[in-house]
DNA sequence: CTGAAAGCGCTTACAG
DNA sequence: CTGAAAGCGCTTACAG
């Protein structure tokens, strides 16, 4: 019998939450043999190990976060680091992030910022180091960034990074392998037949937006088709930029017959250029965008696109922080692949 | 002097973060002192508090939020609490939640859940009561759910409810004045001559939902528009649900002239609906959105919509848990306002 | 207005 | 495999 006084039903503790003290007490054991238990470690005979376990269950003991994260000196969240401003990229993120931190003893703690702004990394460093968080969650463009990364060393802050070609090791990387999305665009459309090609890239400080471009040049070269400069256009992955670049691939006769944009929104800044000029898609000019977004299948018509697991991407990531630092293991990867829909087809 | 040798620059302290002992020492008060310097107390001196204040700059001391939150028995983190399809929406509070948050000690933990799932109300016991949250930020459709209000209510948790409208004390609501956005459609459609008004409505378990439809009938019923039964359609607040409200409404020949949609995914299955039959908007149709979301201007014509200030409406939520519990306030408000685009005019 | 003691609920470092 | 002591960095309760 243990050293205390059970009633029927699990023991009450005056309404107040119950302390890793507590649960010693009432399993007769001391409160390290609890703690070695809630951190998993083996030196804990199992018969001790499964009663001290059933005591937690009845009682419904949690350990505090704040505690334990005061006496390891570091806390039990994960910060999410952004600047990016698709809403739903971030929000798919987050809830991948959070399907992996379920289950266990971590929140996620959010920090939008601007990596425009020269001190954006100083408030980083602030962010975890205040927090004494877990660890980051890198998310393009800042995942880009090596500065950043290098403060996250210096001061011993894990990361994982989000980005769409392996930047470092892959104990720390997700990546998105946007050059093969964009290939298969590629071959979609000549297997389609056109040959008189352009796109629309993001902003070329983007990986994501280089990936892309040089994915789609480097296959359409591979079947034999040239992608002149000219039929290159940089953009800013904003509607009204994609509204620029179209008006300039589309005016003059000398058209492409299909515009590959680097991302949704740029896309539905073509189709807003064509509508104006009386282009009809696809028959007159197809069109293929880059996120799958809402967006896409809210257009006329429905608009090809390249659809990213994000929340699979996010779920990756923070697996990846929950792991022991140690723990080897493959790149994490997530494939991209074509949607098809009613924005392509041969060219007239 | 203090009792501590200080060479020039600040105090090394062999590369370790200050801790409020470092701080006392170097001062020479008392730990209690810079306590009560950190807690803003009153009973400071202020020439003590300031030549505090100054060494803690120079050091760049922060107090660590898990110790403090031990001590206190309260974590300094802000959960925010939702179950809303809508990125953008979402999205947006957490910007105007970390607006507010800024600066302060406190910092952002997202909390997503289904309350279509029996137990949600559970998770959130959990969530608040494990992290020991100093509050939580509700947002629709949670926030209209009286269960978990009375829940966080039990266990002394405090929120911030934002709704369409005020469903309790001031001191605990954001408002959105839902009803007076869908009255301004109202009285615009009438302005512009239409009489044969047809509305989307989005689920009736809304609140949202329920308070657009009333201004709507009511404004139009105050300017002496009767709106049949058969015109209000009740959809899901999605683009497929609105196409098929939209099926239904312009479906024979007595076809309403305009139609306002409880918000823009719905308004955009209304377009898909009338492009499908060669109905073209404006000429023989209007249509009005809610949300005022990007995809309202990506829409050809683009989309006449109401609009919500939603970064502001999370500021003012955030802004509300900081404030000192017993703070007399008027009830925050965020007023919609109509945003006029193309989809629109006099019925033909 | 200021301070010394005890405690918040955990873990580390050491000993057995 | 288990435990007693000290400590993480703060605050509360009390005293002056």
């Amino acid at each position: 019998m243990p050293p205390n006084r059970r009633e029927d039903g699990p023991p009450d503790l005056a309404g107040k939450a119950a302390t890793i003290n507590d649960i010693a007490r009432l399993a007769g054991v001391s409160k390290k043999t609890v703690s070695r238990i809630l951190n998993r470690s083996p030196l804990v005979r199992s018969d001790t190990r499964e009663k001290v376990e059933k005591l937690m269950r009845e009682v419904g003991y949690v350990p505090d976060p704040m505690a334990r994260g005061l006496a390891f000196r570091r806390s039990f969240l994960i910060g999410m680091i952004y600047d990016n401003p698709t809403a739903q990229y971030i929000v798919d993120i987050q809830y991948g992030a959070l399907d992996a931190l379920r289950d266990s003893d971590f929140e996620l703690v959010v920090h939008p910022c601007d990596s425009r702004s020269p001190d954006y990394v100083a408030g980083v460093r602030r962010f975890v180091q205040q927090q004494k968080l877990h660890g980051v969650i890198l998310v393009p463009r800042v995942s880009e960034d090596q500065a950043l990364c290098d403060m996250l060393d210096a001061i011993g802050c894990r990361y994982a990074r989000v980005a769409a070609v392996s930047l470092e090791g892959p104990e720390r990387m997700v990546v998105t392998h946007d050059r093969d999305g964009a290939a298969e665009v590629a071959d979609y459309l000549q297997r389609l037949g056109h040959r008189d090609l352009a796109m629309v890239t993001g902003p070329a400080a983007y990986r994501s937006a280089m990936e892309r471009t040089e994915g789609f040049v480097g296959a359409l070269r591979r079947r034999g088709i040239e992608l002149p400069a000219s039929r290159i256009v940089e953009a800013g992955y904003t509607f009204e930029s994609g509204v620029a670049a179209a008006e300039r691939l589309l005016r003059g006769r000398n058209r492409p017959t299909a515009i590959f944009c680097g991302n949704d929104e740029m896309a539905a800044g073509v189709y807003r250029v064509a509508l104006r000029m009386g282009l009809r898609i696809p028959e007159q000019l197809s069109v293929v965008g880059y996120d799958d977004s809402t967006l896409a299948s809210r257009l006329w018509p429905p608009l090809t696109s390249v659809r990213r697991d994000t929340r699979d991407t996010g779920r990756m990531a923070a697996a990846m922080l929950l792991q022991p630092e140690s723990a080897a293991r493959p790149l994490a990867s997530v494939r991209p692949h074509l949607v098809i829909r009613d924005s392509c087809q041969p060219p007239p």
